[in-house]
DNA sequence: CAATTGATGTAATAACATTACATTTCAATT
DNA sequence: AATTGAAATGTAATGTTATTACATCAATTG
């Protein structure tokens, strides 16, 4: 998946993600683009569905914001569950993944027959630099 | 931590949280206690405040809805971390603790200096009963 | 009983997200 | 090149969730 295949508002928005130091929420992206010729929240919100189906970009729940992938040229719907560290202080977010984790929710999820749909891992905090 | 240490706000709150069958978002809870003299969201989200404190409530991040604890008795907050499973389709919400997972992140969150607040991990999906 | 603290009441506003509908773009096929 | 169907876009209006600001009330305590 690369940039090419984007078309002109989901590349205006995944630009200013990417470009961001920290996660953003969708009102932000908005005025960031007013001068590209945004004018309405929904342009930014389809442009965010589309780049969350690429897997460009991850929404964080806890904090409506969202952000750029860490490592989209693997696509990262490839990685499995994506978790975050949110710190509260300076912003910054912080992704990873671990299969410990994904094995034991998909266990649980399985003993239950719950099937499971998107995952969602978010620690809030204080990064090593705030603290 | 017993009912009888709340005000008549938490109370009532609580008391629809828990005779609900799922997650209730908080004008829905408006709504609900109107007869019982609530007039604005604040009182709402101010019974819910002490109520998240408390242990007795969860938020639910990733839908913006609230339930009550599962086991409120044993205050929930010495259970460590809360995880929850969300059906998509009936709204039914299971809450489960997981020590290998709570252990994973908090190793994760140590060896980055990390200081961990407040976690969420939701599993959003379909339950057995609406596969 | 004065002072402090926590809880409440109310209105207004801010922040986040979706619905509805008209129009345009663009690639695939004819 | 024209047709056409799917995807994307533009715009306005509205719906949903949460907070700020400020006045008042109630319980505790020094």
């Amino acid at each position: 998946m690369t940039t090419q295949t984007l078309t002109r508002n989901q590349g205006l928005v995944l630009d200013v993600l990417s470009h961001s130091e920290g996660p953003l929420s969708a009102y932000t992206i908005l005025d960031k683009l007013r001068d590209s010729g945004f004018r309405a929240p929904l342009q930014v919100y389809r442009a965010l569905d589309k780049l969350l189906e690429f897997g460009l970009v991850h929404r964080l729940e806890s904090i409506n914001a969202f952000v750029a992938c860490a490592h989209p040229d693997e696509g990262c719907h490839a990685h499995g569950i994506t978790a975050f560290t949110i710190c509260e202080t300076c912003g910054k977010v912080t992704e990873f993944h671990d299969h410990v984790i994904e094995d034991r929710l998909k266990s649980f999820a399985k003993d239950r027959n719950f099937k499971t749909g998107k995952t969602t891992i978010e620690i809030r905090g204080t990064c090593a630099g705030c603290a």
